[in-house]
DNA sequence: GCAAGGTC
């Protein structure tokens, strides 16, 4: 007979067994799982570890035909839990045989407890003995000693939360997952799936929020007033201590009164040393951020290659949400191992320094320690062991933001003027790196200095020009997968391990996907996060998340039974379901328009729209008698608009037409042509819908500049037909973008000839930018 | 085929 002892993972288990045996232990094989046998006060001692969850719910065999199962069943049917790891539960029921107690030791928290449940489960099904507890929260030996010397009572309410948690999310998910599903396959050709959960909805809510900010967005014209001035040569900007000005007449007229100003009096000086101090230490949140940040490596991948890493005994344990180390935690071996090598330098200074300091965090989720180096290596060691694309650079990462908490503040010097023009206050700023610190080892932070001049109070400088510079407020930017994976952090939606596979399934469903860092919202994400907005608005909100998790926190307080906490779990996700069930059509009709039909997705140039009639697909369809825009549900569906008969057509996917055309075209180059309308010429609104590029002020009226192409040539021309004209370059695509001259306040150009890069260009004759040379030490 | 949570 034997105690027997589960834990979490097989990494725990052999720990434990090294920590309670003192190193004398044998290492055996059951049903191919890992277990450990040692004797300690003169009992037997048998430690396994788990592989996580090994069961897992499931719904009854008969419900599993989507077709033949109403959805909606679901929410009044009980999922059933089945053994989902089969070795691991023979390997339980062989040593429960033989068991005189059984202990669980899996991770201290609510899944952690869960999972311990489940081989007391299985283990109760083939003899009785007594079942504890052990509770620790690090793997470090006096934790682990203490646990095994005072085990507690397994916690009943804890695991059942974790219960209730599986069994509501499944039930929800699945629901919901079925009938959008089956709802828009009724209306488009897909074998693709819309799934709804949780995690996975408020995820792209997120997205979906961000981009109703970026569409919504109305830009507002602002005014800054800049001085640059002069000291001996050198040049420097100042800012007009007002700031953004919204009212043209105040800007103008505060110019006005200090423009010829050749004159400034630096009035203030002050020199300020500030100190930057370390990041605190990598939590798997943090590290996943920084490798999106810096390394431009998704989360899902960063984790992986971790794990990896970890495996390899490079690195510690990846997921963690404890961002300090433990008081006794021996950082001088680690700096001891690496003070030959890559981080030599940075080693050495290190312990040199004397006393070891670190900074540290204020998370402790007493579990691991923060993601740090095991094992000094150099770049062929980790590429040899990790066979994944970036492995040295996530190591390289761990082990520089490890050196860089050891390390001491970065001191910058902070140079401030205030200088005076006309009366008016304009602020300078500079900024100096005087000592690196921490910044050293970690390149991934950019310190650029910001040079000025050594002049003094009260000293004279050279005013060269005063500017009014107009501008505009820009909408926010787009996500980038770190800014959502702080926002899901905050909100308490997935956890450390599995946030990353909410982002991916996310792209694996085509709601977004993600170009470099930031993450781009898809048609069919917008429109079913847009359609659950309208329906269910909670849905895309973190708060149906925060609704289950405060339904199963009062099971673990004991607050509520988990039958209680079913009962009310499910009444919430039936409310949900009649809500989204009572606009079925609707919803279908939309999201059908964003699912390409398998023929069309294959000729994307054809597909036109969603068609208002049945919400299949309009797509242009040519034949020997001409063309026309036709539906994909044809012949259910006879709805078809005529086309114009010459000219190459293309869909301008970004245009909308505000007539309610199903689409506009752009035929040759010509003109523009809405689906269903007619030709744009033709309609009042065409100004509205097609709003001249306009690239600045016209120069000689009130009008303004904007590019005109016909047909073989192009030009800028002014709103009020005034007579002005100015040239562009001939060859080329020529773009108007959004950014602003930041000498006179143009819209810059970008042209772009074949085979050489672009250029980006101020177009105004008049721009002062244009006369100045160069002499300028600002470099931001 | 559906969710989210563990870990390999």
């Amino acid at each position: 007979m034997s105690i027997v002892v589960f834990t979490e993972k097989n990494k725990a288990a052999s720990q434990i067994a090294g920590i309670l045996s003192g190193g004398h232990f044998n290492r055996a094989s059951v049903e191919g799982v890992p277990v450990y046998d040692f004797k300690m006060n003169g009992k037997e001692w048998r430690i396994m570890g788990l592989a996580g969850h090994i069961m897992g719910y499931d719904f009854p065999e008969q419900f599993n035909n989507w077709r033949e199962c109403d959805p909606a069943i679901l929410l009044d049917t009980d999922p059933v839990k089945n053994v989902t790891k089969k070795s691991y539960a023979a390997a339980i029921s062989l040593l429960a045989s033989g068991a005189e107690e059984v202990v669980l030791a899996c991770d201290f928290d609510r899944e952690g407890e869960n999972i311990g449940f489940e081989a007391k489960t299985i283990a109760e099904k083939v003899a009785s003995f007594p079942v504890k507890r052990a509770r620790f929260s690090s793997l470090s030996a006096s934790e682990i000693k203490n646990a095994f010397a005072n085990l507690v009572e397994p916690d009943y309410n804890m695991a059942m939360s974790a219960e209730a948690r599986q069994i509501l999310d499944l039930k929800m998910g699945a629901a919901f997952t079925r009938f959008m599903t089956l709802a828009v396959r009724e209306k488009a050709r897909t074998k693709g799936v819309i799934s709804i959960g949780p995690c996975q909805t408020p995820t792209c809510g997120f997205v979906y929020e961000r981009e109703k900010l970026i569409k919504n967005f109305q830009s507002k014209d602002f005014w800054k007033i800049e001085a640059v001035f002069d000291a001996n040569g050198t040049e420097f900007t100042g800012a007009h201590r007002g700031g953004h000005i919204s009212e043209k007449a105040k800007a103008d007229e505060l110019f006005a009164r200090i423009k010829n100003c050749k004159k400034g009096l630096v009035d203030k000086k002050s020199v300020k040393q500030a100190l930057t101090s370390p990041p605190y230490p990598l939590n798997t949140t943090e590290f996943l951020k920084r490798a999106s940040k810096f390394l431009g490596i998704s989360p899902e991948n960063a984790l992986e290659i971790a794990e990896q890493l970890y495996l390899s005994g490079f690195t510690s344990y990846p997921r963690t949400e404890t961002n300090k180390y433990a008081e006794d935690f021996d950082f001088r071996s680690m700096l001891v191992a690496f003070s030959s090598g890559t981080y030599q330098r940075y080693a050495l200074s290190i312990i040199s320094a004397g006393e070891i300091k670190c900074r540290n965090g204020t998370k402790d989720g007493h579990d691991h320690p923060p993601i740090h180096p095991i094992k000094a290596v150099s770049r062929d060691d980790v590429e040899k062991s990790v066979r994944m694309p970036d492995a040295w650079k996530v190591y390289d990462l761990i082990v520089r933001h490890f050196l860089a908490n050891l390390m001491g503040p970065a001191v910058f010097e902070k140079t401030r003027f205030e200088i005076l023009v006309g009366g008016e206050i304009f602020d300078v700023t500079g900024s100096v790196l005087r000592d690196a610190g921490w910044l050293e080892v970690y390149p991934f932070e950019t310190k650029n200095d910001k040079l000025l001049p050594a002049i003094e109070e009260k000293e004279e400088v050279g005013v060269k020009e005063i500017k009014n510079i107009k501008s505009e407020t820009t909408p926010p930017k787009r996500l980038t997968e770190a800014e959502l994976l702080t926002l899901m952090d905050k909100h308490g939606i997935g956890t450390k391990a599995t946030a990353p596979s909410h982002i991916e399934t996310n792209k694996k469903r085509g709601y977004f996907e993600t170009k470099g860092k930031t993450i781009l919202i898809l048609d069919t994400g917008f429109t079913l996060m847009d359609t659950l907005d309208t329906t269910v608005s909670i849905l895309v909100k973190p708060e149906i998340r925060a609704r289950i998790e405060s339904l199963i926190q009062d099971v673990e307080d004991g607050k509520k039974t988990l039958d209680g906490a079913l009962a009310e779990g499910t009444g919430l996700i039936k409310e949900m379901y009649s809500q989204l069930y009572s606009s079925k059509d609707a919803i279908a009709a939309r999201m059908a328009g964003t699912i390409t039909d398998e023929q069309v997705t294959t000729d994307k140039k054809n597909f036109v729209g969603t068609c208002p009639e049945c919400g299949r697909i309009l797509h242009m369809i040519k034949t020997e008698n001409g063309r026309f825009v036709g539906c994909t549900g044809y012949p259910g569906c006879k709805k078809t608009y005529p086309l114009p008969k010459t000219g190459a057509l293309t869909v301008m996917r970004s245009q909308e037409c505000s007539k309610g055309g199903v689409a506009v075209l752009k035929v040759g180059n010509k003109y523009n042509w809405a689906v269903g309308i007619g030709p744009c010429f033709t309609c009042e609104l065409e100004k509205k819908c097609f709003p001249p590029e306009v690239v600045g002020p016209c120069p000689v009226c009130d009008g303004s500049m904007f590019l005109i192409s016909v047909k073989d040539s192009r030009f800028l021309g002014c709103t009020n037909r005034c007579g002005h004209t100015q040239s562009v370059p001939k060859g080329g695509r020529l773009t108007v973008l959004s950014t602003l001259c930041e000498h006179c306040g143009w819209h810059m150009l970008r042209v772009k000839e074949k085979e050489k890069d672009a250029v980006e260009f101020c177009a105004n004759r008049q721009c002062p930018g244009k006369k100045r040379i160069s002499g300028r030490i600002n470099q931001n």
